[in-house]
DNA sequence: CTCATTTTGTACCTCAAATTCAAGAACGGG
DNA sequence: CCCGTTCTTGAATTTGAGGTACAAAATGAG
């Protein structure tokens, strides 16, 4: 019972997400907030409680969604090493295209909260865990293949192609042309 | 002639390089530099004009006094490969052992205010390609010595060092333990 | 000493961030 | 159709950020 809410609450925190995403935890202003999810202040803090709250509900989006796409990436088919190289090509290309150099919101997470907010370090951390066992399960397929060297540590790997991910992502909010993210994964794979 | 400051201009930018970096740009407020650097808001607004205008020192400071420690590290003696991991690993382990997770100000700059600041994204991209150069030179002289196979683009790997430095320093920021880390730095320096 | 110049500390101002609240609107149950 | 409940709107509240104004204080030149 009780007045029903007027608009849906996913919708909003997807459009939160994308503020968050674009102009940081601090930036946003309930007004930025308002304006993009087209309800009112009142509604906004009956239905979330708290900027803070809604960050983390937008943040578990991004996740959510993130998640999906790379695994996506991942599990096309074709050489391991191809589709490795085909997703960081395409990340760094996104990030570059990207008029708002948003780059990835759990990098950026990591950077504004990460030293004073150890909810929003716990889910940065837990994102990384993922894609670090994502590539690592890549780096598996291609010893299993022969693709890659089957001497090599697996997750050690996986670590260093996470973090190869973090510093592109990161070198995205201040992208200056293709060059340098070229190399980088030019390096990364010739040293598979 | 006029009044002479009390305070060494020098001195308080430093200071404030301190609270930022541990801060944030956002996050410091006039109060906070006011504390810090012992001295009344009338001074600090007429000594540095701006917030702004004051990060920019600091940060020019923080570029600095990185820059000497930088190659000081890689300038020491013995193998090449040697003097990466030490490198890598110190920078490593004093990500973890600061109890205030302040990372790298550049990175943290740049994930801060690389998408909206043009003039900092600028101060940060130059940091950046000092850093490669830096590390360029390093892989060159490995190729000299023989440590480093002579048929790999030093400048690739140079962007590779680079990019794992800026990864693993990110990462400081919700580090949770050495072990990651020491995974990048093994899996970065066997594929040299 | 006096003057022009610069620094300093305090008080003040303006604006907006983040949240709360009052008044009412839209429900469903009995 | 009344009632309790939940939602909505937007103004009010509180707090502090970021900066300005100004008079007093400290200097060197002449």
């Amino acid at each position: 019972m009780g007045r029903p809410k007027q608009f849906d609450p996913d919708v909003a925190v997807e459009r939160a997400m994308e503020v968050f995403w674009s102009k940081g935890y601090a930036a946003t202003t309930p007004q930025d907030l308002v304006d993009a999810l087209g309800i009112g202040k009142g509604s906004l803090y009956n239905a979330f409680g708290s900027k803070r709250e809604l960050f983390e509900r937008a943040l578990c989006r991004y996740r959510d969604g993130q998640a999906v796409a790379l695994v996506e990436l991942l599990e096309a088919g074709g050489p391991v090493k191809e589709r490795l190289r085909r997703t960081l090509h395409l990340l760094a290309e996104m990030d570059l295209a990207d008029p708002g150099h948003r780059g990835c919101m759990a990098v950026n997470t990591a950077a504004e909260l990460g030293a004073e907010d150890e909810r929003a370090a716990e889910l940065v951390r837990r994102m990384f865990d993922r894609t670090e066992g994502a590539f690592r399960a890549l780096v598996e397929e291609g010893q299993r293949t022969g693709e890659i060297n089957a001497g090599r540590d697996a997750r050690s790997l996986g670590s260093l192609l996470l973090n190869t991910v973090i510093g592109l992502r990161l070198m995205g909010r201040v992208a200056d042309g293709p060059d340098r993210p070229a190399r980088v994964i030019d390096a990364v794979l010739d040293g598979l």
